[in-house]
This record gives C-alpha cells, structure tokens and sequence, in this order.
RNA sequence: GCGAAGUUGGUGAAGUGGUUAACACGCCGGAUUGUGGCUCCGGUAUGCGUGGGUUCGAUUCCCACACUUCGCC
C-alpha cells in the first residue's frame, strides 16, 4: 500500500499538525523523529533497542546499499525488512544528499551524476531511474526521489537550474518507479529562495507524489533564519493531505520549530553520531561526557529521561565508557539520544493536542538553551 | 668497587651553540543537522637531572655530583 496521511488536529496558534501515517507496517503518530540506519542499521543499536524507544519509521540509504552488499543480494534476502530484521517501516534516501557530500558540482549532469566511491575510489554514475530502480529493489515503505542538494550559498542563477533539474529527475524517477507496495516522494529545493521554493514546491506537487519533503535545509553554509525560511516558502503548496518531511534536521530547537511551520517527520544523524563522539541531549542543555567534570558523577545523563541508559547507567560509568572507546558507551548514548528525540516529539504531539505548542517552546528553550524568548 | 651508555612534558620520544623545543599518544576543551571516516579543530614543557664553568649567548660544549640501565670483579 501507498502512505496515507491523516490529519487529526490543527494547532490553534501555529502551523503545526497533530497526525496518523499509515504504512505497511502500522500506523504511526506524526509529528515523528526517524533514526538514520544508513547502512541498514541504525549504528550500534538492535532492532529490538529501536522498538524500546519507541522508534516509528527508520530511514537507509540507497547510495551505501548499492555499493555495499548491492541491492541484489538485499532483494534476494527478501527485501531490507527481513534483511536487517526490521518489522517497522522503512524510507530510503536516494543518493541525492550524497551528490552534495561526495561529488563535485562538474560531476553534475543532465542525465546523473558522477560520484567517487568512498569506499575504493571508483568512478560511478547515479541516474534518478537508477536510484528509484535500487529503491524498488530494496523494498522501503517510502523512496525518495533522486534531487540535487546544493550549497545554501549557491547564487540564484544556479538554484534556479539546479531547481528545474530537480524537477526533470522527479519526473523521470517518477515514471520508472514500479513497485506497489512503496510510496514515492519528491523534493522540495530551492535553497533560501523564496520565488524558487515556491516554484520547486508547485512544480512538485504537479508531479503528484505521496508525500513532500524540503530539502537542502540545515547545510553547514545555511543560517537558522534561512532555514526557517525556507520551510515558511514550501509549506503552503503541499496540500494538506499529504506528508510533510523536512530532511535531514534533527537539532532539538530545529524540530520544534519545524514542527511550528507545518512538518511532520524528520530525520537526523546527530544523535547517533553525537553518541560515538560522547555528548548527549539533556533537558537542560547538550553535555560532554567527556569533560572531566563527569569523572566520578554517579547520577543518570538526564534525570527526566526513561530510558535504558538513565534507567540504569551513570555519566561516570558511560564517560568511562567512552573514553576507553568501548562501544557499550556509544550504544546506551545512541539509546538515549534517539530516546530524547523521540520522546520530544511525543511531547510536542501532547503539546498540538492542547494547542499548547507556544507554550512548550517557550519552557524548552528556557530550560534547554537556559534563554527567554 | 671498576667500566660503558644514558638522564628532554603525564608517557614514548625528536632536536639545535642564538626568533615561539618536532612528532605521536595521553590529558583539557570545541565542532558535528537526508552519516565515507572511532572524524575534524584548538589547547597542553617559561623549560631539556643537579651544581658549577666556557661563551656576547647553552637544553645543546666542558667539569663535578646524583640517579638509571648494562657489563666486569
């Protein structure tokens, strides 16, 4: 079956919307944080850790799956559910992200893009009905459509190309997607652009997928400003009836502010790969545990956490942990971080229902960021 | 007791008669937003065993002493 959206409760004082996503594999509350299993696990953590925190959808990528195992031998595994013993549901990204992170913009052609592997240095070539057909053979629940990913820097004049290009892709993958059971999304780009997000986000919808995301966000040259900006410039031309996925954002204030603009689902690296490098969320704020202030402190990351972790481990012992580079450490913070994102947007979905969402922001910035807005 | 070699930061160590004593590890911080990287970026010896001497100038040369290691009585 295709997604299906249902829109339970619009927020009274914002743009934010409290609602249902029926997959193949359950239906699921939206707002929604989905971990990244790039590689067909969310790193360091089992399947079973990930249904404990309460994990909805997990994302994987196209891109490491096709040059490693290949998405023949997830095919024949019987798909990448049963591959990696996952029973949730499961997005692909399409490679797109990575024409930002591994290629060049002269590798950027009409017909695809030229990428060095990151594995052995060979030259390869990704197309969009490439992406989509390594999509289908996967088996996710939702494939994204193969977009380009500029540089929030990059000046109008090559947005504006890159945009249409974009949009040609959408179409092409589009037309070869040939899988019942998966859903389609395309992509929003346009950097911080308003005429091009508008023109990006219409065209999209055109196309009619069953869901949007905007993409391009959160790249390491954009402002926060911009970024907010541009999920204001997408979201009113993505009907009400369809997902709104906001790619690749996953900073704790990002959310609730993505949350605020109308989005239902995110994803994010930052909270596994916070863990490996040994910081955590709290709710008054993001610690290092390695700081040697955590040497001998024998109480939980965060005290209002209700994870594995803080249920039963101390900052001495996971500082320990981490500093020993014993990948334990990295487990119970990969835990706990997916823990705290997850149950942020379980609070922010109690928050919308209330119509309450001002208010939450207001209370986490205050304890969070420790400032008044 | 005699002989030899050596003594540089928390550790392993480079090095030079003359601006800020290499590098690595460790330690102390920071970064991290559709994950190539257990990654990246900073900081970290006011001093080169101790005391004298030579020299315009010594961690670098000389002497003595202490300590360490090895060998021989």
């Amino acid at each position: 079956m295709k997604v299906k959206y249902n829109l339970i409760h619009e927020e009274k004082n914002t743009q934010a919307r409290l609602g249902k996503i029926e997959t193949n594999y359950g239906t699921y509350d939206t707002p929604m944080f989905m971990p990244v299993g790039t590689q067909a696990t969310v790193k360091t953590l089992s399947p079973e850790e990930l249904k404990d925190v309460n994990s909805g959808i997990i994302l994987s990528n196209t891109y490491h799956l096709w040059l490693r195992p290949g998405e023949n031998v997830v095919d024949h595994a019987g798909g990448l559910h049963k591959f990696m013993n996952w029973d949730g549901p499961i997005l692909t990204d399409s490679g797109g992200y990575q024409v930002f992170s591994l290629a060049k913009p002269k590798d950027i052609t009409e017909e695809g893009v030229y990428f060095k592997n990151h594995l052995n240095g060979d030259r390869l070539f990704l197309t969009p009905e490439k992406s989509i057909e390594i999509q289908n053979k996967l088996d996710s629940d939702i494939a994204m459509s193969f977009d380009e990913c500029p540089p929030a820097s990059a000046d109008h004049q090559y947005m504006k190309e890159s945009v249409e290009r974009t949009l040609r892709w959408a179409a092409r993958g589009k037309a070869v997607h040939n899988n019942e059971r998966q859903s389609l999304f395309g992509i929003i780009q346009g950097g911080p652009y308003e005429d091009l997000r508008k023109f990006s986000a219409i065209e999209t919808v055109k196309l009619d997928f069953d869901g949007y995301s905007i993409g391009g966000v959160a790249n390491d040259d954009e402002s926060k400003d911009d970024m907010y900006k541009a999920i204001e410039y997408s979201v009113p031309y993505i009907p009400k009836d369809k997902t709104r996925y906001l790619m690749g954002v996953g900073e704790p204030i990002d959310i609730i502010e993505g949350v605020i603009r109308g989005i239902d689902i995110f994803d994010c690296v930052l909270p596994t790969r916070l863990a490996r490098h040994g910081h955590a969320f709290t709710h008054s704020g993001k610690i290092n545990l390695k700081n040697a202030k955590y040497k001998e402190d024998f109480s939980p990351i965060d005290d209002e956490c209700d994870c594995y972790a803080c249920k039963h481990y101390t900052k001495a012992y996971i500082k320990h942990l981490i500093n020993s580079e014993e990948t334990f450490g990295a487990r119970l913070l990969s835990i706990h971080n997916i823990r705290f994102l997850i149950k942020m947007t379980e609070d922010i979905r109690e928050a919308i229902k209330n119509d309450e969402l001002l208010e939450y922001r207001k209370k986490f910035v205050k304890e969070y960021y420790h400032e008044d807005i």
